[in-house]
DNA sequence: AAGTGGTCTAGACCACCGT
DNA sequence: CGGTGGTCTAGACCACTTC
């Protein structure tokens, strides 16, 4: 991995683990320089990911300095870390409602820029949080891409396998956030009423070259599910 | 403003202007670098941004390509645009519900993270879209920060005004986002029927120097509304 | 092998904050 | 004024894609 990588994953980790809490404030640039032993755009660079990754705010002449922590569980927009990631204090469950492979019909096809007919896993999953029904998730990845699925990796979790085992790395994602009333089957799976809110998520995810593997769509208990984004304006 | 934002701005404004539709793809680094007469490390800045706000992507070995472009009219996340420039072929208006100054109790002094008792612009505003109610927004504005505020800057954009005219710097903000049953208020005012859903998303803004000067909350009509967030991973 | 983006270094000067 | 982040340059070498 990058130097610049390494020092940011580092540094999330201390953020994480409380070491700035007391001041508020991350060492100086000099100070990071000396102390990882680079030159200073690499510690320029790494910080950036720590901006991005909303961790920190950086003022000129002044210092950098912790964002606020928010204390309630949100789902994370901008992360590809999942659910487990994102609510660490709670138990996390899934369901594995459907696992098969399909062909692509022509609405699939277009969203997923492939073949008609082209070879897809279709996985459908209900999420668990502290034991009560949290969201379904319904998924289509390119078996050319993702050759292999089983329960055990949909279970688990589907990215870390792709990424860590299959080598392959994501690039970017198209998220797309409505909602609406929740269709019947659905509340059933979410113990919510029929015609209750539904909180809906639309994500479509390209390899860095660009190809899209996956589109999916999410469909969150109205109650439950809080979906954070941290933004950076410069 | 520095040399890497004035070409990213310069980028943008060609990539919107559809320059590279036909190959879905821009010129080398190399390129860039004779045309703008600058360093390579300005103009891997000015592409980073355009990478950032979700124009393109880079390929290792291969080039820099366009992005699909989003047909439809979402809501960007990550922008301080506004409505106007979120949905350029739509009609935008703004009708002020109410807008005074008020003192900030315990709940705003804490959102705030001031002074109980700070005096605070309020504003409610409905925006039309089409010539249809899209979203109701409530906002609060530290009036130390924002020292005045009035109708007419309210109507056209607040961000505008803080920005261009007061010079304010905006650094980073919070936006959490739910669904939940309509209040029946609201309801009302966006045509939609008691206990429907609503698109909510609470929005905490911060300068550069990490004081946070504004706090709203917007409701829109769950039929209209929808958010696009464009992120990339590295 | 040539082309193109990714990482890293070393150094200079500027802009802003706080004392 | 000293400290700290922001911008910019010039050059080197690496990693991946494409032919």
């Amino acid at each position: 991995m990058a130097k610049y990588k390494e020092i940011a994953d580092y540094l999330e980790r201390e953020i994480l683990d409380g070491k700035f809490d007391k001041t508020k404030k991350l060492p100086t640039e000099d100070e990071l320089i000396k102390h990882f032993e680079v030159s200073r755009n690499t510690i320029r660079k790494a910080i950036n990911q720590l901006v991005n990754r909303g961790y920190i705010y950086q003022v000129q002449g002044s210092g950098m300095f912790l964002r606020e922590r928010s204390v309630t569980d949100y789902i994370n927009l901008g992360s590809l870390r999942g659910l487990t990631k994102d609510l660490p204090s709670k138990i996390i469950e899934t369901k594995i409602l459907a696992l098969h492979v399909l062909k692509a019909d022509e609405v699939k096809a277009k969203q997923l820029r492939c073949e008609v007919g082209t070879d897809l896993y279709y996985i459908k999953r209900l999420r668990i949080v502290d034991k009560e029904p949290f969201s379904i998730e319904v998924s289509y990845f390119r078996k050319d891409i993702v050759p292999y699925l089983n329960e055990d990796i949909a279970t688990s979790s589907i990215y870390t396998y792709i990424i860590e085992d299959l080598k392959l790395s994501i690039g970017f994602a198209d998220k797309v956030i409505n909602c609406d009333k929740i269709d019947e089957e659905s509340a059933g799976v979410l113990h919510v009423n029929p015609l209750d809110p539904a909180l809906i998520i639309e994500n479509t995810v390209s390899l860095t070259n660009g190809t899209i593997f996956e589109v999916s769509k999410s469909i969150f208990h109205y109650q439950k599910a809080k979906i954070l984004n941290r933004i950076n304006f410069k």
